[in-house]
DNA sequence: CTAATTCTTGACTGGTTCGTCCATAACGCT
DNA sequence: AGCGTTATGGACGAACCAGTCAAGAATTAG
């Protein structure tokens, strides 16, 4: 009965993604974010809003994509636990390795830069942060139900001694970290998981 | 010969990093920074250049004193080096949980805002990152040879994982990680470090 | 005291940026 | 076809901000 849109909400929020990311939110102007989708100022407001509300649609949706990414990484039997965690873990590291523009990872870079000042960015990267750990939790207990991993070992805990490596991994690598010294993080973290004793 | 400075450079400098630390680069303004420290704008531009230049001089600075305190820290004799690095650990744990207000380290916000498109910053930050990877060395092989640490292990691999770990407690922290999680993480990353067979 | 030099203050400029507005276009229902 | 509704696109307004400038103030050498 009215006007139909001519863009594709999806493909506008991926453009916006790339350049938030790439310049920050603050450094980002909305005229960039039309200029690249083509789109005119009017539809951008229209459609989402403003600028911060763009951001945070885009936040979400980037927050919701890595948990995502990492549940299905991390799905499958125990007998392939350790198997999926290590290729996880070296995953990690060979992406940050890749990313040369250092770009890093939106929710670290845009936690970073609005977390303190914006309680909504700060709740959505909290929220993710402990999907990361739920999942990892539950790898770290499937290895040990396949014998992988030392029985007696916490899992939570070193859940979060393995998050806290990989978003080290992810920090070091934008701090402009060689990719030997992070596959050398990821393989040390791995070998120094407690194993079950014979 | 000349009318002499009213204000302390160092003091303007202090408040230029509290702004920038809070702010972030982009959302600072220099008129924000005139009035904190009570200043004209004129003296600022004068006294440092630009903005760009300003922030320079406050990151170098404070990239130094991160590197200097932990040099401090871990500085001694080999009897009380894991001690020292133990209570290093603990320390990240404890000061990141302590900043509520999840600004988190200035190193880490500048070089997630600004290292992608400023080699200064960059350079900076990798140097930073490459002595503190230096002073952990140092410590793990101070602890090898008072025998707190396996001695087979690679110290330089040692330390990068814990210099990861340290980075991915900073991270965890500005996305909001409890105090028990930051300390769990300490001590367990702590417990997985290779002991000597007896 | 005068001159030379550097510092200070704050108004001003030029450019930038968020967000709005409006005339117009496109669509479906009746 | 006509109408109501929603999308488009670009011009516009208002605020903001980095950096400049000029007039005056403070200091010391001579």
């Amino acid at each position: 009965m009215a006007r139909p849109r001519k863009f594709d909400e999806q493909q506008v929020l991926d453009t916006a993604r790339e350049r938030f990311w790439s310049g920050g939110y603050a450094a980002t102007r909305m005229e960039d974010i039309a200029e690249a989708t083509g789109l005119g100022k009017g539809s951008l407001y229209g459609a989402f809003g403003g600028k911060r509300e763009l951001f945070h649609r885009v936040f979400d949706e980037y927050c919701g994509s890595v948990v995502d990414a990492v549940s299905r990484q991390l799905r499958g039997n125990d007998a392939d636990a350790y198997a999926r965690l290590s290729a996880h873990v070296y995953a990690m590291a060979a992406a940050t390795a890749a990313d040369t523009a250092h770009r890093g990872c939106l929710l670290a870079k845009g936690a970073a830069e609005l977390a303190e000042h914006d309680e909504t960015v700060a709740k959505r990267a909290r929220a993710a942060i402990e999907a990361l750990q739920a999942l990892l939790e539950g790898e770290i207990a499937a290895c040990q139900r396949n014998g992988d991993i030392a029985a007696d070992a916490d899992p939570g805990e070193l859940a979060a001694l393995v998050l806290a490596v990989l978003r080290g991994i992810e920090a070091l690598g934008k701090a402009g970290a060689s990719e030997e010294t992070l596959t050398d993080i990821a393989r040390t973290a791995l070998a120094v998981l407690p194993r079950p004793a014979h």
